[in-house]
RNA sequence: GUGGGUGUAGCUCAGCUGGUAGAGCGCCCGGUUGUGAUCCGGGUUGUCGCGGGUUCAAGUCCCGUCACUCAUCCCA
């Protein structure tokens, strides 16, 4: 049915039953580092426009031409958040977070926007699970970060996943190689637009995935044969680790990533189910992000999941995520004086933890059982006036269709126990 | 921004070279005066995306427009 209004153009929405599955995502994206001592952080969805400019970098897309930003009624200069880390950084400096142990440890989840243009995988609101560890330069916590995300997307059965690693470098190697590769650049024959990106960012050009582009830069100087030994030494290290874990990774030398605040270690997990926008996560270090929003000169590193294209992943790999039913006994009144019973005895099942649901409005008893059915309850429970004179109800079993009378005070515990 | 595809019932879709709209699923009712799923019978739903044009006649052809979608770019 056409209504008044439809949704804004390029927003992902779940209706049940598909929106059980991408709840099951988001649940089992975040497990694996609720279970490695990451904290949960609550975050606005909109912030200072200047905190996204600062953060991700002026010269990147996501700041250029994709952000939500917008002007309150204080004339401030808002954004709907493109990305997580910027405001976990902004926050951890403003709560003082970083003056305790560190790392500081913490993971998010939630609607992130960008004015792209839709097409599948690819939404203006979309739905992110990340994590942030801040504070400590350490090679195990690298592995651990990336570890996180290979077992969060195994936990949920995937397995056409590849994740790609590379290493961007650390303050020191990092300008010697942004020359040497700007000069190289220059060399090529580029449109006008990637000639611009290659003097504002040349390392965003290496992993411009066109064929007449990355035909040229075939011979391009790599970043891992300029790294400094601090940094070639964090990334072997980075490496031996994941083998250890038995973590299988390709080597992406290339792998640049379009956010500026990436340094060092650069990860990015692709699945080969889901049409051009592969990318169900991704993620790195960032040795001077938390310096540069004006915190102290600390190191941190995280990795965002595409919830929406996790759950395309899964539907590609044919993964049951497992849709509930959502009730477990559906009651059904026969009459007025049942109704009032059955709402009493539908608080009270719930209270003792059960699910519960029941027949409203007045279809009569066909329509009520076949909702029963419907609801995919395991037991129908039926009280008419016959019940209600000999103080029992009729449960029913939906699969085997056995019925008996049980007496109203021992309902609750025959129920959890028929549930068991 | 730039290209391609598609817009018909709640959903998935059919509708040949123009002749006044269909299937499956769903939903509702009945087959048991208090019993679902199964089975049987019956029924329900459409400004055929919107606007204009050609024609005796347009879901079908033409133009425009909007929406959705895929791709490019980039990212989750």
């Amino acid at each position: 049915m056409a209504g008044l209004f439809a949704s804004p153009k390029g927003v992902a929405e779940y209706v049940p039953p598909d929106s059980e599955r991408f709840l099951a995502v988001r649940i089992a994206l975040s497990a694996p580092a609720r279970r490695a001592g990451y904290g949960y952080i609550e975050l606005p969805i909109f912030e200072d426009t200047a905190l996204f400019v600062r953060g991700v970098g002026e010269s990147t897309d996501v700041v250029g031409k994709e952000m939500y930003t917008f002007t309150d009624r204080g004339d401030r200069s808002l954004t709907l958040r493109p990305e997580g880390t910027a405001s976990v950084v902004r926050a951890a400096i403003e709560h003082g977070v970083l003056q305790g142990t560190l790392p500081v440890k913490l993971w998010y989840a939630g609607p992130f926007f960008r004015a792209e243009r839709p097409q599948q995988g690819r939404y203006r609101q979309f739905q992110q699970v990340g994590i942030e560890a801040l504070g400590v330069n350490d090679p195990a916590l690298d592995a651990e970060t990336i570890a996180l995300a290979d077992e969060a997307l195994r936990s949920l059965g995937l397995s056409n996943f590849r994740i790609l690693l590379n290493c961007l470098g650390d303050a020191e190697s990092r300008p010697g190689y942004r020359e040497k590769l700007l000069t190289f650049l220059r060399g090529l024959d580029l449109d006008e637009a990637t000639q611009a990106r290659a003097e504002a960012n040349p390392l965003r050009v290496l992993d411009d995935k066109r064929p007449q582009v990355q035909r040229q830069l075939a011979d391009a100087p790599l970043i891992v044969d300029s790294l400094s030994d601090s940094a070639a030494q964090h990334h072997q290290q980075v490496r031996a680790y994941l083998n250890d874990l038995g973590i299988a990774f390709e080597d992406a030398p290339k792998l640049v990533r379009g956010l500026d605040y990436y340094t060092g270690t650069t990860f990015e997990v692709v699945h080969d189910g889901l049409g051009a926008q592969s990318a169900i996560g991704g993620g790195g270090s960032y040795d001077s992000l938390i310096g540069d929003l004006g915190g102290p000169d600390l190191p941190g590193i995280g990795f965002a999941l595409g919830v929406d294209r996790t759950l395309l992943a899964c539907d590609a790999e044919g993964i049951d995520l497992g849709a509930h039913p959502s009730c477990d006994v559906f009651l059904v009144p026969l009459g007025v004086g049942a109704k009032q019973v059955l709402v009493k005895l539908a608080a009270e099942l719930r209270m003792a933890g059960i699910r519960v649901d029941m027949a409203f409005g007045d279809r009569g008893m066909k329509g009520a059982m076949r909702a029963a059915d419907r609801a995919g309850a395991r037991i129908a429970l039926l009280v008419g006036d016959r019940e209600i004179s000999s103080g029992v109800a009729t449960v029913k079993d939906l699969a085997t269709s056995e019925q008996v009378e049980v007496s109203a005070d021992s309902l609750v515990d025959f129920i959890q126990e028929k549930l068991r």
